[in-house]
DNA sequence: GCGTCTGCTGTAACTCTGTTACAGCTGACG
DNA sequence: CGTCAGCTGTAACAGAGTTACAGCAGACGC
């Protein structure tokens, strides 16, 4: 029996400590066996694939992150703080927004707060599909902003905004915006400033024009009838 | 000679094909070689690695989205005109944003955009610190769209929303909100109302409060000494 | 014309990835 | 004691990026 039994849960915990520490891409199948002192095989026993695997820390990481309390007088501001406190608990599991990304799973991320975004765009006085329409704008908001922030935190400025073309002008015209554009970019600020304007916008102006036709079908992808392995349930 | 010599102009756009006909993570040195009827080595020799193939490849693209011409009366139109034409564009070369995704390099998707926006920020009469932040919103805001957008494109509804836990109550007191949020997202829609509503925000609003503080110095990757190739100029 | 040297190409390897066929161990239950 | 399910280990497969090294073709010097 050489060690005790490995169960599917020391395998997940293993596999979230080793993507907390250098991230999914680091996440091999023979270097978690290595960490937990087993061989590949048995991780396969446990968890199916890497896939699978993933699929299995997303959720764990999400029900990790808990519900989300809205704080603030009027509805716009409640709608705010939940935007940015989503914000902040997403950038604390970069992890997670990795696996999400790299997975396509975008959606998932927002199993927190979508509750609480519903919430308080009803007590805004927006009903139907201008609710929903709110809704969606602050989750897009929320995600995109994420997104772009860990892709540049990736590449810490590769080329040094090299010349700024455009400036040639902008620099005699605007010396002090020519100056912001070069500084380092302010990601909490610019974020508080954008989910701001945002939802005000939002809330003020009577919505557009058209309604959405759907967006193709989508092939489902059939479970693969796998045989005898607990991961499969 | 077998053929007629190899050149790096040869090799990167038979990367860009295959880049355009599969995406990015499709494209292995073994089977560029393969397309080319060479050997692997040669590849290397024009290009280095896959890193730098990677990066050639996006300043390419880049350069074949050319500038970006405002349309509209008002400046708040020009620039929400601005970013629906780079979105559009962007969304076009499906392959761009995932190479550029892949590597960090989001600040190169707004190379032909930045120019635009800047003249039609001022046009609008910011100065300064809030002209930047202008131009940076709706930048993120264009990125963060696009880059959620290739997402969710990637993973057709995996799970059919399942069961909306959310939905219990909603359902029952505001259906169409439910139903709203049931329908699949039309992007289009959501960024055109999205980016309409950021932009009046922003040019309502006397902006918000403290400057940011620079974020972390980011090492320098200093030039590895390769001795002799052509694309270590 | 011969020799040498540069630019480029090809062979064959190395390491690392995910994945799996298959044999073997261990403990519980009959 | 025997059997069988649950789990683990060995060793392989294919395919990824990358490179050491040999070799070819043509230009250039003498």
């Amino acid at each position: 029996m050489a060690r005790a039994a490995l169960t599917r849960e020391e395998v997940l915990a293993a596999a979230a400590d080793l993507v907390r520490r250098d991230g999914p891409q680091s996440l091999t199948m023979r270097g978690l066996a290595a960490e937990l002192g087993t061989a590949v095989t048995s991780i396969y026993w446990h968890v199916g694939n890497r896939e699978s695997l993933l699929d299995a820390l997303v959720e764990r990481t999400v029900a990790e992150l808990g519900a989300i309390r809205p704080a603030g007088r009027t509805p716009a501001a409640r709608i705010v703080s939940v935007a940015v406190t989503l914000r902040r608990r997403l950038l604390d599991h970069p992890h997670l927004v990795a696996m999400v990304h790299e997975r396509g799973l975008t959606e998932r991320m927002f199993l927190p707060a979508r509750r609480a975004l519903v919430h308080e765009v009803r007590a805004a006085g927006l009903r139907g599909t201008r609710a929903a329409d709110v809704v969606r704008a602050v989750q897009f908001q929320v995600a995109g902003h994420v997104l772009v922030e860990r892709d540049r935190e990736r590449a810490p400025a590769r080329h040094p905004v090299e010349e700024e073309p455009w400036g040639a002008r902008t620099a005699r015209e605007d010396p002090a915006l020519a100056r912001a554009l070069a500084r380092p970019v302010a990601p909490e600020r610019l974020f508080a400033l954008s989910v701001k304007a945002l939802v005000a916008g939002l809330l003020a102006e009577p919505a557009g024009e058209g309604r959405g036709r759907p967006s193709g079908p989508g092939r489902e992808s059939g479970a693969n009838g796998v045989s005898r392995a607990p991961y499969s349930h």
